[in-house]
DNA sequence: GACAGATTCAAACACGTGTTTCAAACTCCC
DNA sequence: GGGAGTTTGAAACACGTGTTTGAATCTGTC
């Protein structure tokens, strides 16, 4: 086994035991947060990970939640820039921008090249927030948010209001994190799903052709919302 | 502030002092392993909650995992007791059924009656799974994605296969889920949406129309899955 | 009322946590 | 080579954790 700060230190570019250092423990800890979350990672698995004394962290970064803080907006920005959100380019379909958008989504948050880091912390502060997430929001999913809108706007029909378009891009959305948020769940009741790049191409193309094929029926039924006179509100009876 | 015990006290149903503090335990316990997961859950909190001795989680359940393996079936239990499944009832239409199906799925993981206590603590157990999970899967997942199978094959078309029934499935579940898992971020960017019970039966439409429609897309479009000759995988270029 | 058993309680135990300390080792520059 | 400044290291600190202990209290029964 070897550690990150061999690897590290092996890999060259070693300007200095400082920052190879520094690099190390940001690694080891971009394995541990995503591993088991701030909150139960422990500052002495990052060190030895990173075969770095305990007094390391507090050193080159201050504290536990300013380390997680750098870990976790280096993070995002490698997943964005190995698989960055389509351009914005009027003269590609709005499907195709869709396609684009569902796969580097997707592969931001599960592909195995990033050992699924990313996704793995942002599941995380989803589920259970640190003083992180409102800088994450504003940083890279509001934009995000902001983009899938504008797709879907394009998409839709003229009459859809922005509640249904906001509504339609957590549909989306939805679909995307499932595979990221409930893995575990999604492993146990199909043990033979292999969450790996051919799966990812294949959920790519599902979640696409799902939403789009909704949308268009969403469209087509028209802007009233009134629908369905049949079904009263809760009236179950067994 | 009145303590769980007090409640449970003044209450009536007074079967002992034994039955009174493990009621007690077992209700501060559901709040608390809710409010911050099992992990990250004290046993002094807990029993500070319940007005009861640090040593009584011990006396009555044992340890913390065997208690909290007991608030979680406790909890899913009465979130399903009261909102129940739809009944497999092959008169009534399957677009229906599906309507029922998402109603009460969201109601159990998100109606205030329950605090939400259920559907945070499965948000957990998936992104941060516990020995228990396991159970939870075999008990109660594993049951109602069978059910949401069943109410999708009626749905689909003939030609549809076993595997797209799958995904299908699973995007369901991920739109109803993303409101649970993500309400933290739902709220930072929708401050204005009030997860109330008339959003709940918005969300139902909204979630049941998109599944409808999308689902009736891909039934039309046939069976083969090799479509969409154009996009070549991952072109980007920008 | 007295006794056995059940239940509660304060205190303690053993361990793991983030952080701090300060001396030792190292680096770089002259 | 020497010394200032940087970086590392082992140890300790203060606190919070789940669990245990054994005495005290309560409960039901004769």
């Amino acid at each position: 086994m070897s550690t990150t700060r061999q690897r590290v230190r092996e890999s060259g570019a070693d300007a200095g035991s400082h920052d190879a250092t520094r690099r190390a423990l940001l690694d080891a800890a971009a394995d541990v947060f995503a591993e088991v979350g701030f909150r139960q990672a422990t500052i002495r698995d990052i060190c030895k990970r990173a075969a770095a004394n305990v007094a390391a962290v507090n050193y080159h970064f201050g504290d536990k939640e300013t380390l997680y803080a750098e870990v976790l907006t280096e993070q995002s920005r490698l997943a964005m820039r190995l698989h960055p959100s389509p351009p914005d380019d009027p003269a590609v379909p709005a499907a195709i921008r869709l396609e684009q958008f569902v796969r580097s989504f997707l592969q931001r948050v599960l592909s195995a090249e990033l050992s699924a880091r990313h996704g793995r912390m942002m599941a995380r502060e989803m589920v259970d927030p640190t003083r992180a997430l409102d800088r994450l929001v504003k940083e890279s999913i509001r934009p995000n948010a902001l983009q899938l809108s504008s797709i879907l706007r394009d998409l839709a029909g003229q009459g859809t209001t922005e509640e249904v378009l906001r509504l339609a891009g957590m549909s989306i959305v939805g679909q995307i994190l499932f595979y990221c948020h409930c893995q575990p769940v999604v492993r146990r009741l199909f043990p033979e799903s292999p969450y790996d790049a051919g799966q990812l191409e294949q959920l790519t193309r599902h979640i696409t052709d799902f939403s789009l094929s909704a949308l268009r029926g969403l469209s087509a039924s028209g802007s009233p919302s009134r629908r369905r006179p049949q079904t009263k509100r809760r009236r179950a009876r067994t």
